[in-house]
DNA sequence: AGGCTAATGTCAGTCGCTGACATGAGACAA
DNA sequence: TTGTCTCATGTCAGCGACTGACATTAGCCT
């Protein structure tokens, strides 16, 4: 019962008082569960599949116990989402400022996938995180609400942008213009690889590397060459410039 | 079964034999109520605040006749984007094979936006339209589902972007990747028109041309200069190149 | 130990949505 | 016209995601 581990807040517990709290461990307990239970259940029977009762069930409390740690089904599925797009943020304001905006947010990303897994650990294995998101990308509806909260999170880069080369993101379009484009582009990275057979995160990264590279030239007039021939982690030429 | 089914459809409907049946008329009627009154209530009272029930209470009939015309709620409020977003394929591929990719989409955009009144004037007047479209992007539930369909009708595009320079969208990202870039920049310039208090079409039009001429800009190097003071029409230098 | 509060369970109700069944209003032939 | 025949509609019952209200219980504090 004791097992210590105290606080280890998943989220963004501020802790004002570190008070281990014989009751807050069982909370945190019971939302772990419910978390982990969750996963599982989506990623092996699929999300609509699964129904909340379900995983109350699986923890052993009532539909109403669920709601009460969750606002609704779908949080749960984006629960290590949120972790790992915290984590971006931080790579992203960790580049130095004499960076061009387009390449921080290279480096911001590969930085991020390099670091997922430790990222991520806490909660669940990194595995887990790829299968979900697999999970999110085949489920129409998960699909539709990941898109909506990557467009918020642009909002939010955008505004990091802008403060890192002193504009005023209302005044002057381009840091969100950039971020949209850049956006897109991880968008159809992140598509390609759920629906390719490469489930490994090293696959994930070498997609990234080679379709940022590839965008510069895929905007530039019209294409009459193949198909650029490079494949895995080739620090090939970066976007135009 | 006979009457062939045939007319219902009042998007496009190749209309194979011209059957008014006293009917099938009813039948049109009834969905048309449907559509004008949801789409007036979401305007309204707003999308979440609107029940099916009262959808079909307005026009007088149960709320099962409602499912029968339509899936679900969502879809009716996506009824004229469905038809605007047909019209814009159109424009695309009336577009000269010589043009290279992005110009295409360029001008298929701007076309699309000059001929949208006409359009959707057959369900409902153009303001009904930029209302709803409002109204979609400040309701998170319906702004999801439109990035979904956005991601979906990309997806579209790009295989006749690829087919227009004879290529193989599975084998050369590229068509992707501009369509997304592309897509993004188009998300943003909606975004802040909806979010503007200028809700004209103009407006959008001038936002979109603005947009878009920045973006190559945008994308270069670091941004060191104030806010390229430009406007309207003019049909300045294209993404880089 | 006893009281206070917070976590949980139970119950009822709303809303989107669906299958099943009955009925009534059009289409069509005799 | 009459009589089928079918197709649109209404009604009813039920599921699943939620939510508010209330009762119960378990941890906390003195």
């Amino acid at each position: 019962m004791k097992t210590a581990t105290a606080a280890a807040a998943p989220q963004q517990a501020p802790a004002p008082a570190p008070r281990p709290g014989l009751r807050e461990r069982k909370k945190q307990r019971t939302r772990d569960a419910l978390l982990r239970a969750a996963l599982e259940l989506f990623i092996t029977r699929g999300y609509e599949q699964t129904t909340v009762d379900d995983i109350a069930r699986a923890v052993g409390v009532s539909q109403r116990t669920f709601f009460r740690y969750f606002p609704g089904k779908e949080e749960v599925a984006f629960a290590m989402q949120d972790m790992v797009e915290a984590h971006f943020m931080t790579s992203l304001r960790a580049r130095p400022a004499d960076e061009p905006p387009l390449e921080a947010l290279r480096r911001a990303v590969l930085d991020c996938w390099d670091s997922v897994r430790e990222a991520v650990a806490s909660i669940a294995p990194l595995e887990l995180y790829l299968r979900m998101f697999r999970t999110i990308e085949s489920t129409p509806v998960l699909l539709a609400t990941h898109l909506r909260r990557s467009m918020e999170k642009e909002e939010h880069i955008a505004a990091v942008l802008a403060e890192r080369e002193g504009l005023d993101v209302d005044a002057d379009p381009r840091p969100r213009l950039v971020v949209a484009a850049f956006g897109g582009v991880l968008r159809v990275t992140g598509r390609l690889w759920s629906t390719g057979e490469d489930l490994t995160l090293e696959g994930l990264r070498a997609l990234t590397v080679r379709y940022l590279d590839q965008v510069g030239t895929a905007l530039a007039g019209s294409w009459r060459t193949p198909d650029p021939p490079d494949r895995a982690g080739a620090p090939a030429g970066r976007a135009d410039a």
